[in-house]
DNA sequence: AGCACGCCGACT
DNA sequence: GTCGGCGTGCTC
């Protein structure tokens, strides 16, 4: 046989087929050991053979890895085939996406377990009178038969050894995979579900559509939706998919996983051990597991025989890859359903505006849940004007209202969260009497602040405008362009309430993944009454006890540079909003701003996602930002900058010629450094675009598939999340 | 990605 | 005269 090889080396060179002759049993998706170029890398089968275009005698023979079975089945071969042309990336890269990374260093190896077996009968047993141990641990063998050799040694101090050796025990090993839970209790039964869940889960399942999404408010009981579809699939011997966002893998749902559907739920986080990793992805590639729940990762367990693949929290922005390959999980897991001829569900409280017009405009089936499951309101949500503060002298970051609701929240011994709301080094000027913003003349969009250079930029044209001296709407001098970072207000808060426990929660104070998880923790058994912190508090636990939630600068993410900012924001308040008032006691939340007549944050306070969305879409249209247009940024990277230079121009000249082909379909052609110049030295440059249409994308791909060099990376990205 | 092959400057 | 710099090409 003759095996179509990809080796996996992720370079431009070596990015094509290489054939080997191959033993027979050998299938598509094997792993495989391959001689190449005086060395043996591993590589993957992706077709099998009988001729090979290259000259028979010059083939060398694959190997076989040493793996339990296929690492990839079918699909993931086919898919990996789609995602290096559709990412412009090396097959290998895109093969390595479905592997574990811990097999791919090879450090991690299935544990084995030794158990012994009584090999001779009562009758002919012969210890020594001394040997009481050993005669303890036949007479344990007799009676409970196969037992691991670590408890007999235990339980029989270090016997084992010695049976061995005089022959009265066969000691045998056995795979065993590790076990990651061990600290999750298991909790929360199976509720019946309410009317309104059960038509949700009926609309999914009679509905021809393949994506379906499900528009529920803040405890309307999506959970119990997905559950249950999860729960049908495997009745019905098919496997499920589970994606949250990276935070939001709470222990709570987690337990509830665990005690709904035991060792049938693979968990594939990055709090696992690799180890324990290693073991989950072949629990769900053996089908030992049936669901596979994780962060955008797990779009890509090996599971066969799909039945429902559910995304919640739908408008995440953790959903997008943000190394190469720069896929969007929602495009993988789309592909994913319709191969398995199985739903996407999509599910969440603030849809993105694209996703909510496609489901208005019939093309994903829309389940609406507009009740909660227990009928308490939502928490009242009161804008407080921070020019007005100003004014009144108070400069501080804490109004007079989040004062007096602070005081409150302390004297009652319940707790509050304040969020903070700074993204990235991206700064924005914004008067702070007036509350003017300073935004691009063409794009609409925030300006941002560069201080290497002391102008403004706009981060979608490239236009660059003189820092302000002052407010041209005001004439003010008090223009700010820095937020005031985390470390302040704890600082500033302690002086205001000496005797109160401050939490502070952000990029510095986590370290490493049980960061969050440790801090988060200490708050929710309550050994603090104040966490303050950045959008990492926004989603994941439930903390009880929280009855007021402050957004001490909505403004931050309202007028961030991005299309989407008003997006965000309403997503951010809702979901923040969320945290205050769980369990008895009426929530509060307080929305500091400097814009309080600004849509957006009117929409979020009454909780009007219709109103927000109808508002939203009608802005994109007017400035033809998508869904109505498409942003497309072609990257171009590398570490040496005349390189990069000659592949961008060669690049643009190369899309120059589309675009003059093409002149009405361009909103916007340009080419740029790209906001931030250097990241791990390596220069870069963009060439961005706003398209109309659908039709030059795959055009635009080809171009850019010919313009990759050795030196130079180049990639094209849709609607990218950042700009940077 | 690596490694070999190959063509030009500073040394025992 | 050689040792070694890393530019170019190849790996089934």
């Amino acid at each position: 046989m003759i095996a179509e090889v990809i080796v996996d080396i992720a370079s431009g060179e070596t990015d094509r087929v290489f054939d080997y002759l191959c033993d027979d049993g050998l299938t598509v998706g094997a792993r495989v050991l391959a001689p190449f170029g005086g060395r043996t890398l591993t590589g993957f089968i992706i077709r099998l053979k009988d001729t090979a275009a290259y000259p028979i005698e010059k083939l060398k023979k694959v190997a076989p890895a040493p793996d339990e079975l296929p690492a990839l089945t079918p699909e993931c071969v086919e898919l990996s085939g789609k995602i290096a042309k559709r990412y412009l990336v090396p097959r290998a890269l895109a093969l390595r996406l479905f592997l574990p990374a811990e097999m791919r260093t090879g450090k991690v190896r299935e544990l084995t377990r030794r158990y012994a077996t009584l090999a001779v009968d009562k009758e002919q047993w012969n210890f020594s009178k001394t040997a009481k141990n050993q005669i303890a641990a036949a007479e344990y063998l007799l009676e409970n038969g196969k037992t691991d050799c670590a408890l007999l040694n235990k339980l029989f101090s270090g016997s084992v050894a010695a049976l061995q050796k005089k022959g009265y025990i066969t000691i045998t090993e056995e795979q065993v995979r590790r076990d990651p839970y061990k600290t999750i209790e298991e909790t929360g039964a199976v509720k019946a579900l309410t009317a309104a869940q059960k038509n949700a889960v009926q609309a999914v399942k009679t509905d021809e559509r393949t994506v379906q999404l499900i528009h529920g408010v803040t405890g309307s009981g999506k959970t119990e939706i997905y559950l249950t579809l999860i729960a049908d699939c495997l009745k019905a011997g098919k496997s499920s998919i589970f994606l949250v966002p990276e935070i939001s893998l709470t222990p709570q749902m987690l337990a509830q996983l665990r005690a709904r559907f035991g060792k049938n739920a693979a968990i594939l986080h990055s709090g696992l051990s690799a180890g324990e990793r290693f073991d989950e992805w072949w629990r769900l590639r053996t089908g030992e597991a049936k669901i596979a729940i994780g962060a955008r990762s797990a779009v890509f367990a090996p599971l066969e025989k799909l039945g429902v693949i559910i995304m919640d929290e739908e408008h995440d922005s953790s959903y997008a890859s943000e190394t190469a390959p720069r896929y969007n999980t929602f495009d993988i897991a789309l592909l994913r359903a319709k191969r398995n001829g199985c739903k996407l569900v999509l599910g969440s409280a603030t849809p993105s505006v694209e996703t909510y017009k496609r489901a208005l405009e019939g093309e994903f089936g829309l389940i609406k849940l507009a009740e909660r499951i227990n009928k308490r309101p939502l928490p009242e949500i009161r804008i407080v004007d921070m020019r007005r503060e100003v004014r009144r002298g108070n400069n501080s970051a804490f109004s007079f209202a989040l004062k007096e609701e602070l005081e409150q929240t302390l004297l009652g011994g319940n707790q509050a969260i304040l969020f903070l709301n700074r993204r990235g080094y991206s700064q924005t000027v914004i008067c702070k009497e007036c509350g003017y913003v300073a935004k691009c003349e063409a794009c609409d969009v925030s300006l941002t602040y560069h201080r290497e250079e002391d102008c403004l930029k706009c981060h979608y044209c490239g236009a660059k405008y003189n820092m302000l001296s002052g407010c041209p709407d005001c004439g003010s001098k008090k223009l700010s362009y820095a937020g005031t970072g985390t470390q302040r207000i704890v600082s500033d808060l302690k002086k205001l309430y000496p005797q109160a426990r401050i939490l502070r929660m952000d990029n510095d104070t986590t370290s490493g993944k049980e960061g969050h998880y440790k801090i988060l923790k200490e708050f929710g058994e309550k050994k603090a009454d104040i966490l303050v912190g950045t959008q990492m508090i926004a989603k994941g636990h439930d903390f009880p006890s929280v009855t007021l939630v402050g957004i001490l600068d909505a403004d931050m993410s309202l007028h961030f540079n991005d299309y989407r900012s008003g997006e965000r924001t309403f997503q951010l308040i809702t979901q923040v909003a969320g945290r205050s008032g769980r369990a008895e006691e009426q929530g509060k939340v307080v929305l500091q701003t400097f814009s309080p007549e600004n849509d957006v944050l009117r929409f979020a306070c009454e909780y009007d996602y219709e109103g927000f969305y109808k508002n939203e879409v009608s802005l994109r249209q007017a400035a033809m930002f998508p869904p109505f247009s498409k942003i497309v940024r072609v990257l171009i990277s590398g570490e040496d900058n005349k390189k990069a230079l000659e592949t961008l121009k060669s690049v643009y000249f190369a899309l120059e010629e589309l675009y003059r082909e093409n002149e009405e379909q361009f909103l916007f052609f340009n080419k740029m450094a790209a906001p931030i110049k250097r990241i791990e030295n390596k220069h870069r440059y963009q060439v961005l675009m706003r398209i109309v249409g659908g039709e030059l994308l795959p055009k635009i791909y080809d171009i850019c598939a010919g313009e990759r060099t050795r030196e130079t990376l180049v990639s094209v990205e849709e609607n990218p999340a950042n700009l940077s």
